[in-house]
DNA sequence: AACGCGGGGTT
DNA sequence: AACCCAGCGTT
């Protein structure tokens, strides 16, 4: 019964790759096999669900139809692109290894891929089994959940993911084969209530065969959301404002927003606006309200202020602008007799 | 090895 | 509110 067994891999695979060509959804980057278009629905669907991510690739192959237009348009157009999609490292790296493929050449190997930034192994591996049948297993959060229970591991390494992933492997098929392992998990293996009845593999789940499927494998520990304040200043109106580049290396670094102060421990928000207004020699005009932001690892506080000062602004349609950012504003548009 | 990163979906 | 999502880069 267990997958380990040599014996049944054979069976187990052609089970699989069975169901995959009958059930799998239609998704639009497997109606191509541009590796252009392949690379970016993957780079895009880095921690994004695929209901989520399909609009966004439908959009940016759209704005960037080919690795040329990509490598040739400005980041802030890139960014732009990449608007509320969130990570914006994925698409500055997007950019900058586009920019590397048109002067050396599209990489046809897992190596090749992974040379360039913001591809991994997982990224890697898919573009290469994908878009150029090489034999490279993927492991992301699917496959780690179908091995944990196909062998009823509570506690996957992700050494031991990569060995079972390669060991199972169907060398043949591989871009099918990868994908046919995360559809599994992604429409049949779901982290709650698996659709056990309807699992091609049943018959060699371990976890199934414990009446337990949902407890394997166990959940990752996370860290505590932490709980962070700071003030911001909506200098311009609801078209124009002033932005600035927030420093790399900090939350949402490298993107336009709005001027933020972090408020300190134990500290009154009022010390952080005078801050503020000191850096830009901005005066506060009045305060308009209170938004709460919540990251994947920390919840933003923000107290945001009506502001003047003589500083250049922006036209808020021409440039990405993080969700936090937006809220801020639409706090203007709501306050009553301002415009 | 652990952490930081954005937003959104599901339960 | 907890948990997860077709991970990667940095430290």
């Amino acid at each position: 019964m267990s997958a380990a067994t040599s014996e049944n891999l054979d069976l187990l695979r052609s089970e699989l790759l069975a169901w995959y060509r009958s059930a799998a959804r239609d998704l639009p980057w497997r109606r191509t096999r541009d590796p252009y278009a392949i690379w970016i629905s993957e780079v895009l669907l880095q921690q994004t669900q695929v209901v989520t991510g399909t609009a966004y690739y439908l959009r940016f192959l759209e704005a960037f139809p080919t690795v040329q237009d990509l490598a040739a348009a400005p980041q802030q157009a890139v960014l732009k692109a990449w608007e509320g999609c969130g990570y914006y490292a994925r698409a500055r790296n997007l950019h900058r290894a586009a920019q590397e493929v048109v002067v050396r050449g599209m990489p046809t190997t897992y190596e090749g891929w992974l040379a360039l930034p913001g591809v991994g192994p997982y990224t890697a591996a898919a573009v290469a089994s994908i878009a150029f049948a090489e034999p490279r297993a993927v492991v992301d959060g699917n496959v780690r959940r179908v091995l944990g229970r196909l062998h009823a591991e509570l506690q996957p390494s992700s050494a031991w993911l990569q060995a079972r992933a390669d060991a199972l492997l169907e060398r043949a098929a591989p871009g099918d084969w990868n994908q046919a392992v995360m559809e599994l998990g992604a429409t049949v293996c779901t982290p709650k209530k698996p659709a056990c009845t309807a699992c091609p593999l049943r018959a060699h789940c371990a976890a199934y065969a414990s009446g337990m499927p949902e407890r394997y494998p166990a959940p990752k520990a996370r860290a505590a959301v932490k709980h962070i304040r700071a003030v911001a200043l909506l200098i311009g109106d609801a078209q124009r404002l002033y932005l600035e580049r927030r420093p790399e290396n900090s939350l949402l670094g490298g993107l336009l927003g709005l001027p933020l102060e972090a408020v300190g421990e134990d500290e009154a928000p009022e010390a952080a606006l005078g801050r503020l207004e000191a850096r830009l020699k901005a005066r506060r005009l009045e305060r308009l309200g209170e938004v709460r932001h919540v990251f994947t690892h920390r919840r933003l506080d923000l107290e945001v202020w009506r502001a003047e000062a003589d500083l250049p602004l922006t036209v808020l349609e021409a440039v990405p602008v993080a969700r936090v950012d937006a809220k801020a504003v639409a706090l203007l548009r709501a306050q009553p007799g301002l415009f």
